[in-house]
DNA sequence: GGGGAAGTGAGACTGAGTATCATGACTATC
DNA sequence: GATAGTCATGATACTCAGTCTCACTTCCCC
């Protein structure tokens, strides 16, 4: 189920959790309509540069907890943050240009329940991250940098 | 493939790979070794205050590309290293006490294999962490923290 | 034993994020 | 419309994990 987010719908989500609708929470939902793959906190900070750095992690971490937008990490562990255009979802992260993506996997859920009865335990949560060579930076050759450890487990 | 990791293994690997054994080196490896359940850098920094911090964390590093250990996330983001006992292998992270298990799953691996052709672009890796309450802590039924996405996406 | 490469330690720095606190903006009530 | 109380903001200092630099030390091979 993807959904087509506006600012506005973003804001009235906010404003259903109680949260006031501010002149800097609305400039800064406004600047993430534009993001569409993925950011990093700094951008934000650099592209709103009269709205405080508290604020926009503060701004930042009320839209993590609304679900509005999701927070993963790229293959050197940097963070990135990513519109959520769906209810429940996985990430693609390109490593070379850092582009973030969306997949669903019931199968792979499905999985991951069983063995979480194997574990032990219950489940809580999970966090699954797939990181690719996007088609772009594959058909321009562009080198995959040599991390580490490429699959990162 | 479950592998019994001992502190001399580890060293003679790294020799393999054109790295000097050095006392750091050594006292580092023979910490890891007493540690079966994750671990912080900062844990190993306490426990070595005759090591610098720097020398720590590059052997931290050291270790990561060779493999011999692997890092995690726990739900909030906080990093956790871990001994890598097997070939190829995912982790479950107890979200109230921090113990780190490991699984396997071959079925998560061959959907994700199918989802990266969808997807476009190639593989690179991928990072599966499944987030329980431990069987222990389930038992003496410690609260669950209420982070704000427990479905870490 | 000597020389050069590799490794170390101290400490400054960075980047991401949090804490504090005085000030400013909203909102409900009168 | 004034007021009070709550919520939000901005500046700034701080923390935490990790990196960089650089002079010094250790290791290994000849």
């Amino acid at each position: 189920m993807t959904i087509e987010i506006r600012g506005s719908d973003i804001l009235a989500a906010l404003e259903n959790q109680g949260y006031r609708s501010t002149l800097p929470r609305r400039e800064i939902i406004e600047n993430l309509d534009k993001r569409s793959d993925g950011f990093t906190a700094e951008d934000l900070v650099r592209d709103l540069p009269h709205i405080g750095r508290a604020t926009v992690f503060r701004t930042i971490k009320l839209l993590l907890e609304a679900g509005i937008i999701c927070k993963l990490s790229l293959i050197n562990g940097e963070p990135r943050y990513s519109l959520a255009h769906a209810e429940h979802h996985h990430h693609t992260v390109c490593v070379t240009c850092g582009t973030i993506g969306e997949f669903h996997a019931g199968t792979v859920e499905r999985v991951l329940r069983l063995i979480g009865n194997e574990v032990g335990g219950s489940i809580i949560g999970h966090r699954i991250e797939l990181y690719i060579s996007c088609a772009d930076c594959a058909r321009q050759n562009i080198p995959v940098p040599t991390a580490g450890h490429t699959h990162v487990s």
